[in-house]
DNA sequence: ATGGGTGCAAATCCTTTGCATCTGC
DNA sequence: GCAGATGCAAAGGATTTGCACCCAT
């Protein structure tokens, strides 16, 4: 309805989707800065945390950093550097039997909604890295 | 080494392992002062980074909250209550095939180190609120 | 003129740091 | 007296909020 809303919400959309490796919110700023240049960082926080609760986009984060957002909001694992911190997408689905998980849920005292694997390493570049 | 050192450590990590769910390094300082009442916070959040670099405790988070620790170190799943935000420890291990992690690990680019689950869902207590 | 969206700056919240002090050796 | 540890207060960094302004209706 209103264009500037649009405007911004749909560039800091893109932004997020778009660009790989699940940017921080100031990642998020400096990109839409260049499409929209008076765009203000509070603006970007506002729009990330309307997007968030509308489920359009996802909050992720480790309680170390900074929070990330996602793109993708289709159920999926992530792979996370332990040395440089970067955050990859696992791109093939890891098979977790549904009554192990159920299990699991129902031993912890959860009702199971979704799950998420976490994967932590080296990322390819850190291992080049460390021989070089 | 040190006496009182060691006192504040040892209270710290004692809060932090035997008190149930993965307090915030507040929640570690509020129980901390009952033992040792002229604590500091920044003597709290120091040891509790201390112990972390040391591998005797671990940070935990999701990015949307402040840090939590978790006494336990030894590989566990976690399962996050998205109403009332707890965490809760996974008492029982999910059968994951190795392989299965290993080729996710490949695909995403990553070597694989180490991995966790978590599983979103309402906890016991948040259920049985919206029931009543 | 009205309401929603915005930029800017100030305020918050969590965490870390600086520094003078204290303790045990 | 020295080195390491500590408390307090101030600093920092990320995120949120207050508020006056601006634009499309």
């Amino acid at each position: 309805m209103n264009e500037l809303r649009n405007e911004n919400a749909r560039a800091v959309l893109a932004t997020v989707r778009e660009r790989g490796g699940h940017p921080t919110a100031l990642e998020v700023y400096e990109q839409v800065r260049q499409m929209r240049p008076k765009i203000g960082l509070a603006t970007v926080y506002r729009i990330l945390h309307q997007l968030t609760c509308q489920g359009v986009i996802r909050m992720w984060g480790d309680g170390s950093e900074r929070a990330r957002y996602d793109g993708r909001i289709d159920r999926h694992d992530h792979a996370l550097c332990t040395r440089c911190g970067r955050l990859l997408d696992v791109p093939v689905e890891i098979e977790l039997p549904r009554a192990a998980l159920e299990q699991a849920a129902r031993a912890a005292g959860i009702e199971l909604d979704s799950h998420e694997v976490r994967i932590y390493g080296r990322c390819n570049d850190c291992q080049a890295r460390s021989k070089a």
